[in-house]
DNA sequence: TCTGGGGTCCTAGGACCC
DNA sequence: TCTGGGGTCCTAGGACCC
């Protein structure tokens, strides 16, 4: 038993649902088990791209972001779905409870996607048991395949659950590194996309192998801190903990569409954003949420990109707040060229709560009401940790907020 | 048939303050 | 009268991931 639960060390999973769009349907719909199947949107509406396919379409070559068209003539047979979001969702919670059964260290990173920490899991089993019964359950309940990766941490454990897939269980320890991850292709890498890899490959690093054995100051001077970071991963080094509340902490909520086709027309640009903003005010309201910046983004007719933000005074919430905000930035910003993709996302999040507790502070302070003012505090305090004014502002006067804030705190604590 | 939509993190320069 | 250096905020853009 010890040998699977060293002392000093984590025991890190990462489980990776196996094409799960597509797994989704073939559970939802079982006649499609085994035949080529894509999701992807719509190509009359510009949107046609393969989002997954199953491992019957791959053989063909069909590969995500491919474009419909191209996807169909690799494979004629292709079947092509539109995604369920709804139903993909569903599935996902199922999985991850399936997860949080053996540990409540589960860090969920995307729909499809988490890290477990089962350091503290020793009565449960050696971790290649455990990890095949989540693997079964979530098979046997929910008709969908995973590969699961087993390591010391994150990034280990990331690189072994691609290494063997569908339904694999790869054990990646420190001393395999050697063997089985530095002969992989440098473009393999977690972290590495295709412009790290280029400039790699320019000093003559083909593998993480050359990566890992390569002189630092090199890689810091071609890529900043992160080339000492990559470094290290290669060398198996990562110290990122699993993070179970990551997932709540939203740092932006946004939203985007492609047009269906280019325009340079005012009244349809203001309908896309009136559209837009109103998606995004939904999502925040789901979220309890408010935003303090907003973004807007102009793709090109050439897929030139720009993104003008704006910090606001106040926090805002609702569509008019997001809408005004978005239709100044393209008017100040618009290049006059024909438009292909427009977004909004809001940024600097506060949950509303908190906002309007902290209104209700300004408004003791205004009526000098201290008794109440301090009650407020201290049931802050203890609802949100040490400092209740870490994300305060109050609607309206940005520059009162601050002077309040420094005058506050300056008061509060001589008492 | 060229290339969607949701995110995160990092960098770099300028403004501003002390 | 001529100047440092640190810190923070804001903005824009790039790289990456699923």
């Amino acid at each position: 038993m010890s040998k699977w639960y060293p002392k000093n060390g984590r025991v890190i999973f990462h489980v990776d649902m196996n094409s799960f769009y597509a797994s989704v349907e073939m559970a939802f719909d079982p006649s499609l088990k085994g035949k080529p199947l894509a999701i992807a949107g719509n190509p009359e509406e510009r949107r046609g791209i393969v989002v997954t396919s199953s491992y019957e379409a791959r053989k063909y070559g069909v590969k995500t972001t491919m474009p419909v068209g191209e996807a169909k003539r690799l494979c004629p047979d292709l079947i092509v779905m539109r995604p369920n979001f709804e139903r993909y969702r569903t599935a996902s919670k199922e999985m991850f409870k399936i997860l949080s059964d053996v540990t409540s260290i589960v860090q969920p990173v995307s729909i499809d996607e988490g890290y477990m920490d089962i350091t503290q899991c020793e009565e449960q089993g050696s971790p290649p048991d455990i990890a095949e019964r989540i693997q079964r359950r979530i098979y046997e309940e929910l008709d969908l395949p995973c590969s699961i990766g087993i390591a010391p941490n994150k990034f280990l454990a990331k690189m072994a659950s691609d290494m063997k897939k569908p339904m694999g269980i790869t054990i990646l320890r420190l001393r395999d590194i050697e063997k089985k991850l530095w002969p992989l292709p440098i473009e393999e890498m977690y972290g590495v996309g295709s412009k790290t890899a280029d400039k790699l490959k320019k000093i003559n690093i083909q593998t993480i192998g050359d990566l890992a054995n390569h002189p630092v100051l090199e890689l810091k001077q071609l890529l900043g801190i992160n080339g000492e970071r990559l470094q290290n991963r290669a060398n198996g080094m990562d110290q990122r903990p699993v993070d179970p509340d990551a997932v709540h902490e939203f740092k932006s909520i946004g939203t985007s569409t492609t047009l269906p086709q280019d325009t340079t027309e005012d009244t349809e640009v203001r309908a896309v954003l009136r559209r837009l903003s109103n998606k995004v005010e939904a999502r925040m309201k789901n979220k309890k949420v408010v935003a303090k910046n907003v973004q807007l983004m102009i793709r090109y007719h050439d897929r030139k990109t720009v993104t003008r933000s704006r910090q606001l005074k106040e926090f805002i919430h609702t569509s008019d707040d997001l809408f005004n905000a978005a239709i100044q930035l393209f008017d100040q910003h618009w290049s006059l060229d024909p438009v292909r993709l427009l977004g909004v996302t809001a940024s600097d999040l506060a949950e509303q709560s908190q906002v309007t507790q902290q209104l209700d502070l300004f408004n003791y302070k205004e009526h000098a009401d201290k008794e109440k003012l301090y009650k407020a505090i201290d049931d802050l305090t203890d609802k949100y940790g040490k400092n209740p004014f870490k994300a305060i502002s109050v609607p309206s006067e940005g520059n009162v907020t601050t002077s309040f804030q420094k005058d506050f705190l300056d008061d509060y604590k001589k008492e």
